[in-house]
DNA sequence: ATTATAGTTGAATACCTATTCATTTGTCAA
DNA sequence: TTGACAAATGAATAGGTATTCAACTATAAT
């Protein structure tokens, strides 16, 4: 009997690549973090989001202004990003202000620029 | 009349900010294919495809043998990833062989573990 | 030619999620 | 205390998407 029995609808071609691959492979709470973290990022609005936070500190308000969103849909995806510890907030006065809580997400928006510039 | 009219739901508060961050605000395009990006990597399964791809060009069957998953549901996603320019394939045979296209993944790849293992 | 297998593809389903709308909370000012 | 505004939130809706299933193509072997 085939050692990939059970395991999917196929025959192993190359046990040997599949062995090593399945070695190296992080554990499945690692890929679903690191899915979870760039889907946080693979989202039009939360991008633009990040990219301001990037250059300021700022509130709803300037975000919706930014964006020209409505506070509520840029509220409910700063909610997001903050459970996400992406983002953290300080509150003053009637406004709460946010900035950006990890410094990781500068350098990925980095590579992910260069990565759509190099293929145009 | 404040030139933030029409544009949210609500007062500028920083218009300083917010005329800075538009400034330096890449175009609407740049945005859509950024998050576009990040979106191929925000899925479990995809993640895990381009994982396995960086140690070994593979075949679908290698791939699902891999993650215990249907040949269906790889080659759906190999289409994907194919369209988007980010794995490339050969034909040999019967069999066809996918490798990565762009050397950006692996490092965006690197950025994003750093980020959700300092965040343990 | 026939059979078996690798891979692709379209349709259907079930799940997920972004935005909107309405409501609520908290804070400031009058 | 009342009114105004910033922000958060829950429910509803609409659009998107990952997987499954079934059907199909292409290649290799007997």
């Amino acid at each position: 009997m085939a050692r990939n029995e059970f395991v999917c609808d196929c025959n192993v071609i190359h046990q040997e690549s599949v062995d090593i691959a399945r070695k190296k492979m992080p554990k499945e709470d690692t890929f679903n973090r690191l899915a979870e973290f760039f889907k946080l990022l693979g989202d039009t609005t939360r991008s633009k989001i990040l990219f301001a936070l990037n250059q300021h500190e700022m509130c709803v308000c300037d975000l919706a202004n930014t964006l020209s969103m409505s506070k509520s849909s840029i509220s409910h995806q700063l909610g997001t990003l903050r459970r996400s510890g992406i983002v953290k907030c300080r509150k003053s006065g009637k406004e709460v202000y946010y900035t950006l809580d990890d410094e990781h997400v500068s350098r990925v928006f980095e590579v992910g620029l260069e990565h759509i510039s190099h293929r145009n």
